[in-house]
DNA sequence: GGGCGGCGTCAAGAACGCGTCAACATCGAG
DNA sequence: CTCGATGTTGACGCGTTCTTGACGCCGCCC
């Protein structure tokens, strides 16, 4: 889950974001001051900062410097002026966007979603999942096996996907046929054998008995988490 | 240097953003309407879009999918409309920031460095990359390898800034080819061919078995760091 | 129990992708 | 103009992958 820490001095402001935030399925923590947002963000390791600059007790570009002294997670900034000076000295002390009051709950959500989309396409892109004891990045397409590369032929790529995108769903052989060589190769169950048994020579501790790539007799086929 | 392509059918803003950017060292193309937007980023890869939602031809939200569909740069929207559901369709299409008209100069240059900070950030991280016994700074285009230079022409870094900016990732020959070589040469894989055995000779301990820039026979290369 | 279809396995030729070499074109500098 | 660096093409050989056919095993049904 994603977990947004609300800077802001103002308890209604802070009520309504919280109140807001985790009606979405955000975690939300806040902080009324700059000292203890920096105290907070240091502690929680949070996602997304929400900060507004009036802040009682330090400015609020001090406290955008302070976070980026050693973190880079994204940092939306509130302001009750729309003075443009102000606007550029947030984001050059390290802002990601900026926001001014008053403002849309609509339009924050939408900036929050840019912004950790962003952050979440840089990291990473794809989910990675387990079979066996090996590691199958889809996004990268890679696998790994306690360090060791595992490597695989384009149709066994597709093949592999296909069944990775449906686990535990049983897939029909005309259906693999269909998505992986096309529509014209739906009777060649002679390549479904050929190549199931590949990925299980290449994945399966023990190919004569598969335990995450299955095969249903005379249905089809069947990934196993 | 950084290259933008602002979009605006009004030849006065075009103007004064042109004008104002080139001041800053910035390169600018232009591009009146969202055909030739799609049109001119996919040939000159600029490295930001300025874009304005109210063209002649198509809705600005459509431009931002366009350009989603094969490319993160990031994208800043210009509109006159302040309106909270344009903000988010644009946000929610894809773009990176969103600015209303009339927006001060000034602000518009700190969202334009917020922006490109946060993507050299997530693509370099130190800015220095280590591959065999040299060391790559993308920042100032130089390699060393102990205390010794290595010369690069131009297309090479290219191809070795693309590879280097997604370690890891398996990188198709087509998306290769768009990138490095420009959309009208997908189909031609000799260059790659030529230009991979090129790098691998400057940069590999033992170019015939390469361990850093790698091939995935029949779908395209990686760089393993 | 015997026939039959579905499945896993092996083997071998065909097709394809890739690395490499060599030659030519282009372009800017001296 | 000459020269060197860079970009552009074509061709060849080798290894991998794809394709195809055949065989044996097993469970199911008649």
């Amino acid at each position: 889950m994603t977990r947004i820490l609300v800077v802001d001095d103002e308890p209604q402001i802070v009520r309504a974001l919280r109140i807001n935030l985790r009606a979405r399925k955000y975690d939300v923590d806040t902080a009324p001051d700059g000292a203890s947002a920096l105290y907070a963000a240091a502690r929680q390791h949070p996602d997304l900062v929400v900060l507004d600059l009036g802040l009682p007790d330090m400015d609020g570009t001090e406290v955008i410097r302070g976070l980026r002294g050693w973190t880079v997670i994204p940092i939306i900034v509130l302001s009750g002026r729309a003075d443009s000076r102000d606007k550029v000295d947030a984001l050059d002390a390290g802002a990601d966007d900026y926001i001014t009051k008053p403002f849309g709950i609509d339009e924050l959500l939408a900036r929050i979603r840019a912004v950790t989309r962003r952050g979440q396409a840089a990291a990473e892109g794809g989910s990675t999942i387990a079979i066996g004891d090996h590691t199958v990045d889809l996004g990268t397409r890679s696998i790994t096996r306690d360090g060791a590369d595992v490597r695989l032929s384009p149709t066994e790529w597709r093949l592999l996907e296909y069944l990775l995108r449906h686990p535990g769903k049983l897939l029909s052989q005309r259906a693999l046929l269909h998505d992986v060589w096309g529509p014209q190769y739906l009777t060649e169950s002679n390549y479904l054998r050929q190549y199931m048994a590949r990925l299980r020579r290449k994945l399966e501790p023990d190919p004569t008995h598969p335990r995450h790539l299955l095969t249903e007799p005379g249905m089809g086929y069947r990934f196993r988490p």
